[in-house]
RNA sequence: GCGCCCGUAGCUCAGCUGGAUAGAGUACUUGGCUACGAACCAAGGGGUCGGGCGUUCGAAUCGCUCCGGGCGCGCCA
C-alpha cells in the first residue's frame, strides 16, 4: 500500500478543475503543507491561481472546485479559508500509513527516478598537487560528494571525477621549491623567489627526496626518488606523486572516493589540446594580436577576448580545459556537474564559450556548475588567512583530526553553497557536542536503544495496525516522514545537498519531541507496536539521510 | 568601473520556482530524569527580513535603484 497525499489531493483538484473550468484545465496545481495547524494538513491555492484568468472571485470560484471535488476516504475535512485557499484536513490512518511505506520499502523508501539511470557525471575537488587540501576544498569536497550521494538517489548514474594539473607553471613552482629546499636554501635566502611554496611540507618532500623515498599514490604507479637535487624532472614526479599521496589519505580519511581521476598533461600527449587548438582556428574564432592567439570569447558572451595560446608558446589554463570538457562530452556525459569554488567563477563563461567554438552541438548551458562561497576560518577569535604560498594553513586534515569526521563533513555541508561559511574552529572543538550532527545522530542512537531493549523483530513491525497513533506528535512525525522523498528530490533537482541537513534536523527534532512525549515500551501490545513501528521508520530514513550527507549513523553513542 | 554571490533574532544560519500570524540552533529566563539514553524535552522574551520604489488579491521571495560585505575582472590556475 503506497499513498502520496500531494499526488492524490491534485488528483482531486484536477478532476474538479476539469468540470469547474475545462478553458484552464491545463493550470499546475500546487499542493503545499500550511505552516499553521488550524489551516489543515494540506492547502492548495489553485481557485487563487484562476482568479485573473477567469476574472472571478477566488473563494466563488473554490467553492465551485469544492462542490466539483470527487470524495475521497483519505478526507475528513475539506473547507475553504482566507483569501481563497481550499484546506484538506486527512484521516487518521491517511497520515499514518507512510509508516508503512517505510517499512516496506526500507532504504529505497524517498529514492527516486528522476536521473532514470543516465549518466551523469561530477567534478569537485580538483586540486592541484601543489600542496595539502585546506577547508575549501574540503568544503567542496563535502558539497560535491553529498550531491553525487543525493543525484545517486534520485536515479542518477553518477561517476565521480577529480581533474588536475600536473604539467604547468604552478608545478614547475613546486619543483623549483623542493629542489632549492633539497640544497638547503629556505625562504630567508635572497635565492628564494617571490611565489615559491614556502610551506613546511616542501622541507619534508624535500628531505623524503634526498632520502631516495618511495610514494605511492591512487591514481599513478608508485614514484622512487633519485634523490639527485639537481634532478629537476625526478623531483616534480616525487612531489606531485607525494603530493596526491597525502591527498588521497586527507580524502579517504573524509570517507570521499572518487572513480575517475583526469590528468591535464594526458590531454597534451594524446593530441587532445592540440586537436582543440585546430578546430577552434578552423572556425574562425581566432586571431592573433601581441604575438598571442586569441579566442573571440565575446562571441558567446563574454566581457573580452582571452589569450589561448602564450606569446612564449605554452597555452592557458583554460584551452585544456576546453579540451578536457569536449573529453567528457565525448565520453558521453550529457550532464555534468562541476563543484568549485566561487573564486574560480570567472572560468564559466571561456569554458562553455570554448565548446561553443568548437561547434559540435554541445547546449549552452552545459556543463552546470555549483559554486560555494569562501570559507573564513576563526582560530583564538580572529581569521586565519589562507596562504598556499605563504604556508598559512588550515588543512582538511586538522579539522577531521580536531573536531572529527562526521561533525566537519555536516558542518561543512549543512549550509547553502551560496553563503559564506564561517568555520570556527574552537567552538567546533569546545562544543562538539552542541553540534546539530550529534543531535541527529543521537536521535538514531536512541531508536536503536529502544528496539533492542524491545528485543522483537522489527521486521515484523511492518504488520501491525497504526490506529493507535493518533497523538499530535506522532502524527507530526508521520508528516515529516511523507516529506522525505520530495525532499531527496527537491535537493537534488536543485543540486542542494543542504537542504537535506535541514530536513534531518527537522526530522530528529520531530523525533525527540514525541519520544518525549509518549512512551514506547508499554503494556498495551497494540500500542507499542505502533510505536515502535513509526520509531523503526524514523530510524530508517535517520539511516538514509545521514548516509547522504556521508555522515555515519551510530547505534550507540 | 563591470560581473557573480550575500545582507533575515545579540551570534551562526534555514526559508527565496510569491501564499495565511517569518523559523531553527545558540545565548538569556523558567520548568522537566523512582518511565524506553537529559548529547533530550517543554515554556518565555528577542525582528523596520539592509533602505526605498514598483509588480500583485498577496512580496523575505519577483523587477528597478541605493547602501554594506565577499569573490572575480592575468599571456596565474
Amino acid at each position: 500500500m503506497h499513498f502520496d497525499p500531494k499526488a492524490h489531493l491534485a488528483d482531486l483538484l484536477r478532476a474538479a478543475l476539469a468540470k469547474v473550468a475545462p478553458d484552464h484545465a491545463d493550470t499546475a496545481i500546487l499542493i503545499e503543507r500550511p505552516k499553521q495547524a488550524s489551516h489543515g494538513d494540506y492547502a492548495a491555492n489553485l481557485a487563487m491561481q484562476l482568479a485573473r484568468a477567469m476574472k472571478a472571485n477566488p473563494r466563488q470560484i473554490a467553492e465551485q472546485l469544492l462542490a466539483a471535488l470527487p470524495a475521497s476516504e483519505w478526507l475528513v475535512k475539506r473547507e475553504i479559508a482566507g483569501a481563497g485557499f481550499i484546506n484538506f484536513t486527512l484521516a487518521t490512518a491517511a497520515k499514518t500509513q507512510v509508516v508503512k511505506s517505510v517499512l516496506a520499502a526500507c532504504e529505497a523508501y524517498g529514492r527516486g527516478n528522476a536521473g532514470e539511470n543516465r549518466k551523469l557525471q561530477v567534478e569537485f575537488v580538483s586540486a592541484n598537487p601543489t600542496g595539502p587540501l585546506h577547508v575549501g576544498h574540503g568544503r567542496g569536497a563535502a558539497v560535491g560528494d553529498s550531491l553525487c550521494r543525493v543525484l545517486a538517489a534520485a536515479g542518477w548514474d553518477v561517476t565521480r571525477e577529480f581533474y588536475y594539473n600536473d604539467a604547468g607553471a604552478q608545478i614547475d613552482n613546486l619543483t623549483r621549491s623542493v629542489q632549492l629546499r633539497a640544497r638547503g636554501i629556505g625562504p630567508d635566502s635572497a635565492e628564494w623567489p617571490e611565489d615559491g611554496y614556502r610551506g613546511d611540507y616542501i622541507v619534508d618532500i624535500a628531505k623524503a627526496y634526498l632520502d631516495k623515498a618511495t610514494v605511492h599514490a591512487d591514481d599513478r604507479a608508485s614514484v622512487t626518488a633519485s634523490g639527485d637535487p639537481e634532478n629537476a624532472e625526478s623531483i616534480r614526479d616525487f612531489a606531485v606523486a607525494w603530493l596526491r599521496r597525502e591527498q588521497d589519505a586527507d580524502l579517504q580519511a573524509f570517507g570521499v572516493k572518487f572513480d575517475v581521476f583526469s590528468l591535464e598533461s594526458a590531454l597534451y600527449t594524446e593530441g587532445k589540446v592540440a586537436a582543440v587548438v585546430e578546430k577552434l582556428k578552423a572556425n574562425g574564432y581566432t586571431y592573433e594580436q601581441d604575438g598571442a592567439v586569441w579566442l573571440r570569447t565575446t562571441d558567446f558572451g563574454d566581457d573580452k577576448d582571452r589569450v589561448m595560446q602564450k606569446a612564449e608558446g605554452g597555452y592557458t589554463y583554460f584551452l585544456p580545459d576546453v579540451a578536457y570538457h569536449l573529453d567528457k562530452w565525448n565520453r558521453g556525459f550529457t550532464k555534468v556537474v562541476n563543484e568549485q569554488g566561487a573564486d574560480h567563477h570567472s572560468t564559466i563563461t571561456r569554458v562553455r564559450a570554448g565548446l561553443q567554438a568548437l561547434n559540435v552541438g554541445i547546449p549552452q548551458g552545459w556543463p552546470e556548475y555549483v559554486l560555494h562561497q569562501m570559507v573564513m576560518v576563526m582560530k583564538n577569535g580572529e581569521e586565519v588567512k589562507i596562504s598556499k604560498r605563504a604556508g598559512s594553513y588550515v588543512t582538511l586534515r586538522d579539522l577531521i583530526d580536531e573536531v572529527g569526521r562526521d561533525a566537519t563533513r555536516y558542518f561543512l555541508v549543512a549550509r547553502s553553497p551560496d553563503s559564506q561559511l564561517v568555520f570556527d574552529i574552537d567552538l567546533a572543538k569546545s562544543q562538539s557536542n552542541e553540534n546539530p550532527v550529534y543531535y541527529i545522530q543521537y536521535a538514531h542512537a536512541r531508536i536503536c536503544s529502544v528496539l533492542q531493549q524491545w528485543g522483537g523483530d522489527v521486521a515484523g513491525l511492518a504488520a501491525h495496525s497504526l490506529d493507535p497513533l493518533n497523538d499530535e506528535r506522532g502524527l507530526a512525525l508521520c508528516a515529516r516522514l511523507q516529506a522525505w522523498p520530495e525532499t531527496v528530490a527537491t535537493a537534488a533537482a536543485e543540486y542542494a545537498p543542504h537542504q537535506i541537513a535541514v530536513y534531518l534536523k527537522d526530522l530528529a527534532a520531530d523525533f525527540h519531541g514525541w519520544y518525549n512525549a509518549e512512551r514506547m515500551l508499554v503494556d498495551d501490545a497494540a500500542v507499542k507496536h505502533a510505536r515502535l513501528a513509526l520509531a523503526a521508520a524514523t530510524r530508517t530514513v535517520l539511516r538514509s539521510g545521514l548516509d547522504l550527507l556521508g555522515v555515519s549513523a551510530p547505534e550507540s553513542m
